[in-house]
Parts: structure tokens; sequence; C-alpha cells
DNA sequence: TTTTGAGTTGTTCGA
DNA sequence: GTCGAACAACTCAAA
């Protein structure tokens, strides 16, 4: 039977539930459709990720003697026709990930299944079925450590399925070139510098993966945290875009010799991933509404200067101001480095969570629309499995035990070069009255925007007014 | 049904 | 300088 295969978040031809289906069953035609309507992100770190694995996904096509066409419009009139005009038998494609990919499943399925094509979704986007909840359970989970451990007893997963070795195409449509689709980055330095660190792609992301392994699985736990050592996995950005599928992660890490603890941890964190997926199938408003009712009365500033100096990474906090300065430069930030900087974001400056998420949902190049708001949901206690209230990172502490020379601080911030380690997450404590500050070392590093006590103090009462109305 | 223990990642204060 | 306790109260999950 004749197919297409519809392209979605798995850009990739190993482990590809649909692609292998579609390929055993007879000639295939590889499409991927931009849909504006379900785009509304700006075209920036992310779209210029796509445009990457896009072309990389083709390349592959290509080695096969086929390409991958390329479509722009509704998907499911673009797909009703084209399996009209191309007499096809089915469309095989991965099961929408977001609430508005979902409605569109049904609509695709609906409209085709008129015209006597079937749909069919098949997915390991994820190593357990995002809207699972095991028998007997009333509602979704709420805490991760449940969650996780019920995941785990279901794992391992199944094994990931190869490549397919030959694909017979179905003669198609030319389609659209991506250079007319505008995504190409504005400014040619943010282009050279995201180039420089970052292949997208499905071979790059087994690379990735492998260097990983080898270089930094032993003792991750520890180094995780530690943003100059760079020992976290980078693999985030290959996930969202499905260059590498986690099931095909869980098998490469466990069969690592790296010490078990650091195996487990890290595939804790693919565990997250699971666990934010799991909360947006269940609770489609996470991205607008937070998770704890209580915090709908909780008095955000609407803050417009104090939230452009965020992004600009001029808050005076150099470890703040260095993560949101490598955010714009890379796409991408530590984990711990988004922690403090989310958490100076909501509980310093007191600007709602809903406002960082969308800066970080336009810079990242790994955003994830489950992962980015329930990590967001997270740092501001408003999540289901939040972190207490009086958990508020201080940028200046964080600095100091994570970031003890200012490695990473001033690789980003250089204005702070030539600071002594011991000032150099303190910058405001040099000159100490004495010295002219205009000629020492940070003149033109701003001062700090908050007090770091006053605003900690103000965020929790306004955290316990929540929990004591009256 | 009731009870009990636990819940990713922290900071500060006082001994 | 180091260490342990305090920081709210609540909700969830399992026993």
């Amino acid at each position: 039977m004749r197919s297409i295969v519809w392209f979605r978040h798995n850009l990739r031809l190993s482990d590809n539930p649909p692609l292998y289906q579609a390929v055993r069953e007879g000639p295939a035609l590889p499409v991927y459709i931009w849909d504006p309507s379900l785009d509304t992100l700006p075209d920036g770190a992310r779209k210029w990720w796509l445009a990457g694995s896009l072309r990389a996904l083709n390349g592959e096509f290509i080695s096969h003697g086929l390409a991958l066409v390329l479509l722009r419009g509704p998907s499911e009139e673009i797909l009703f026709r084209l399996a009209r005009d191309l007499k096809v038998g089915a469309v095989h494609a991965a099961p929408g990930r977001t609430p508005e990919e979902r409605s569109l499943d049904l609509r695709v399925a609906r409209i085709l299944s008129g015209a006597g094509i079937s749909f069919r979704t098949e997915s390991s986007d994820y190593l357990v079925p995002p809207e699972f909840v095991p028998e007997g359970r009333s509602g979704p989970w709420k805490i991760f450590a449940h969650f996780w451990r019920s995941c785990r007893s279901r794992l391992p997963p199944d094994l990931p399925l190869p490549a397919p070795e030959r694909i017979v195409k179905v003669p198609g449509p030319q389609g659209e070139r991506l250079g007319d689709w505008g995504w190409d980055p504005p400014a040619p330095d943010w282009a050279h510098t995201m180039r420089r660190l970052w292949r997208p792609g499905e071979s790059a992301a087994h690379e990735r993966l492998g260097a990983f392994v080898a270089e930094d699985l032993a003792g991750y736990g520890r180094r995780r945290d530690f943003p100059a050592e760079a020992a976290t996995s980078k693999l985030s950005p290959h996930l969202a875009q499905g260059e590498i599928s986690p099931r095909q992660i869980w098998w490469k890490v466990s069969e690592s010799e790296a010490p078990e603890k650091d195996r487990e941890k890290f595939l804790e964190e693919l565990g997250w991933r699971e666990f934010s997926a799991h909360l947006l199938w269940h609770h489609p408003e996470m991205r607008e509404s937070p998770l704890r009712r209580s915090f709908l009365d909780y008095p955000w500033k609407t803050g417009g200067g104090e939230f452009e100096l965020w992004k600009r990474g001029m808050t005076g906090f150099p470890l703040v101001d260095a993560g949101m300065r490598e955010l714009r430069q890379t796409g991408s930030m530590p984990n711990r480095v988004r922690m403090v900087a989310a958490s100076f974001l909501v509980k310093n400056l007191g600007i709602s969570w809903r406002s960082g998420a969308a800066w970080f949902a336009d810079n990242l190049v790994d955003y994830d629309p489950a992962s980015n708001f329930a990590s967001w949901q997270w740092v501001a206690g408003c999540g289901t499995d939040a972190a207490p209230f009086f958990r508020v990172f201080n940028p200046v502490l964080q600095g100091e035990r994570y970031d003890p020379r200012g490695e990473y601080v001033r690789r980003f911030v250089p204005e702070l070069a030539r600071v002594p380690d011991r000032f150099v997450h303190r910058p405001w404590m040099i000159s100490g009255g004495s010295e002219n500050k205009s000629e020492d070392f940070s003149s033109s590093y701003p001062d700090p925007i908050v007090e770091l006590a006053t605003s900690r103090n103000k965020a929790l009462q306004a955290f316990r007014r929540l929990s004591t109305p009256g």
C-alpha cells in the first residue's frame, strides 16, 4: 500500500515507527508541513535549528534516492489534497504533542477517512505515553517521584527500531524550498555563533550522545551543576525536534559503564521530560494558568523596565546576566543557571512566570511546549510538584558555589573579565568607596537592580498571604 | 478509612 | 568557619 509519512517532531530515520511501518507496507512519500496557524512563535533560535534539522533529514533521504517534500499551509487540507491526488491508502504520523496538535489530529483523521484514507499514528517520542495513567489510579500524577517510580516499573522500553534500509518512493510534487520560508536568522553574528556551537540533525544527535556518554556521564550527577564545566548532555534541542528518541538514549546510557548513580541521575532527567509531557496532556491550560489555583491571585508585577533588563542580561547579578546573555547568543543555558535566572525574575523581580516562559520560548533552541511551562511553574512555586515557597535562589551564593572562579560568568559578561575572583559574583563591592569605580574593572557593568534580601522577603510575604488568606 | 511519611535542585540564623 | 534547625502549611500516595 502506498502511503504518506507526515514528519512532525520526529525528524529522524531510525526508531521512527510511522516511517518504519509505512516503508514496510509499501512505497512512501516523506512530507513536512509548515502550518503557520500552529506556529505562533517568532522566527528565533528554534527556527534556525528546525531549518538545519530539516536539511539534515532531507540529506538522509537523498542518500536513499528520494527527497523530503516541504509544504506550507493548513495541515489537514494539504494532507487531504496530497493523499487524494497521489491515491495513497494511508497517512502515517507521530501523534501531536500539544492540545492544538491533538485537535488537528482529529480533524486530519476525519477528513481523510471521508476519502477512505486511513490516518495512523504511532509514537516513540516518549518512554511512556504521556496520557498513560496506571490501572486503578483516578487521575494524572502530581508528584514527580511517584510518577517516575511508576514509569520505572514499566521500563526498560522496547528496543529502538532500525532505520529503513531501502525506501521505495511514491512520485510526488516538488514541494517548496526551505530558503523561501524566511527562517534564516536576522543577525549574521548570531547565526555565526549558533553554527559554531550546534549541529542539528540525526547523525549529529547520535554523535553528541556518544560523546556525552563517553566523556561526561561518569560524574554527571555532580558536574552537571557547574556551568563552566559544560558537562550536561546538550541533547535537549535534538530531543525537541525528535532527531533522536528517548529510548535510543535510554539504551545507550543503560549499557554504559558509568557509575549507576550517574546513569540514574541522567535517566531521571529524561523522566522530567516525560513528567512534563504527562502534565501538559492532562492539564492543557498549563501554559497559561497556574496548576495551583491559589496562585491566580498572586500580585505579579507587570514591570516593563526591569523585565527588559532581565532579558538583556543587565540586572547587575553576574550569574543571572551571564545566563541571559548566553541564552541570546547560543539559544541555550545550563539547567542550574536556568533555575537561578528564572527564580530571580519570579521571586526577586516579582514578574510573572508567564512573561519569563514566553521569553524562553522565543529564544531557546530546545524549546519544548511541555517542559518549558512545567519548569517555569515549578520555579514559581505554582506547579503541582512545586518547590517549597521558601526556596528562593540567591544568585550571588549560587554563583559562588557553582562557579567559584567566575569562569562561566566571565565567558558571557566580558565586563567582569578582570574582576578578582572574590568579587566576581558581587562586583558592586569592588571599589569599597576608596577607588574610582569607573577606572576599575567593571566600569560598564550595571549596579544591581534590586536588593536581594528585601525582594526575597517581599516574595515570601506574598506567598504567605496566599496560603493564609485574610 | 485513617494514618503516616514524603515532597529535584535553598537560605539564613544562631550556636 | 561549620553545622543543624527553622522556614507554612498542604497535598499526595501508599500502607
